[in-house]
DNA sequence: GGGATGCTTGGACAACATGTACGATCGGCG
DNA sequence: CGCCGATCGTACATGTTGTCCAAGCATCCC
């Protein structure tokens, strides 16, 4: 009978997507008040999302995997803000830069209690860490290849090697987002996005074959 | 009788510390076969470490008290190793400021179990929190203060935000530490810390006014 | 309307961890 | 020998996790 079956499976979709939709909001008023993902019971999720313990586990194996599920959103906006970086052709300005860097911090700033949350949990958490690398490495892979594209086109400078120049860059960026600009407000993020653009101007454009005369 | 009181404190000052040696090689061992901190209980603790419940909790109030009293040393080290850093003369070289970094990179890697664990903890220990946050701005402010001095003295770039731009770098360092080199070769350590080297240097000091020359 | 199907629910459960309490015991020291 | 501090085992109250099951409920089809 592939009607029922298929009725089934696209109600607990459904039904799965709205809890999940609910359970965003739960997680992060509850975050609001200033607890750690970490010391959220699942007890205390599903008694603020009114939902019972026994459906909770139907739809997520854990607590971690409604994490990732809550996070899937999040991490695709903060990956795509990454690349208006590192997708910058070779005449970019500092301002550019900087501009590209204010719209990820910004991206982050909305939802910084979940991207938190994943921080956070990745210490105990195979799977959400799994996940948490998984997405600085791409990171770090796409900030790599700019790097690479940059140092061919003369724009980056020359000698730095690329792949660990954007690892560190890239750890930089993700530490710097949690640990900076969580709580900010906007005049001091203002001023922080500086920072990070001067550090990732310096680093990489400043020197660099086409831009060797302008200092 | 003061002199009981005395000698019982001394003693148990002396016990104390003692335990927590034994406890560091516990915790340490442990960690090594693949565990996080967060995901070890005191009950394994104590029975690797042969020690009873009811002892363990005369001297530690908790684990993060525990984790607190093991990290002391091993803060002390990297926080001085770090100090060669920002304690480097104005006529630093590169290869200087390289060096200073691989000192702090071979100090982590020789504890990086234990600074692991006060990462994982600070997610959800307020104490262990605090105390980490404490020595990050700590380090923080140093940087800040090199920054600043180098500025004055025209070894530094200009225009950076002294405060800002030292604690990016920071985080940078802390994570990157964390993340790139726990378990790093020596081989990949090498490679690692110059390509850290070379954003500290072409962020802080490459476009300095007493170097204008040498590019 | 009647009945099957699947979803939600409450409650019970085993397993485990935490931090506390207490009485028994061991060992040194006067 | 006897005191005293430290350790120990054990028990306990509490809280959390993830599983399981039987009962209730809504929906959709016949």
């Amino acid at each position: 009978m592939p009607s029922v079956t298929r009725k089934s499976s696209s109600s607990r979709q459904a039904r799965r997507e709205a809890i999940v939709k609910q359970m965003l909001g739960v997680v992060e008023e509850l975050l609001s008040e200033g607890e750690s993902f970490t010391e959220l019971s699942v007890e205390r999720l599903i008694g603020s999302a009114g939902i019972s313990r026994s459906t909770f586990y139907v739809y997520f194996e854990d607590k971690g995997t409604l994490l990732l599920a809550l996070a899937e959103d999040v991490v695709q906006q903060l990956v795509g803000s990454a690349q208006a970086w590192w997708e910058l052709p070779p005449t970019a300005t500092k301002a550019d830069v900087e501009a590209a860097l204010r719209g990820t911090a910004d991206v982050f700033r909305e939802h910084a209690a979940i991207w938190s949350s994943l921080v956070d949990a990745s210490s105990y958490d195979q799977k959400v860490r799994a996940s948490f690398r998984a997405v600085v490495d791409n990171a770090a892979a796409g900030l790599a290849k700019h790097i690479k594209d940059g140092q061919k086109s003369g724009s980056v400078v020359a000698g730095l090697d690329p792949k660990r120049t954007a690892e560190w860059l890239t750890w930089m960026t993700e530490r710097g987002l949690y640990q900076l600009l969580a709580e900010a407000t906007d005049a001091e993020t203002t001023k922080s996005v500086r920072a990070q653009a001067d550090i990732v101007w310096n680093t990489l454009y400043a020197g660099a074959p086409s831009r060797a005369a302008a200092a």
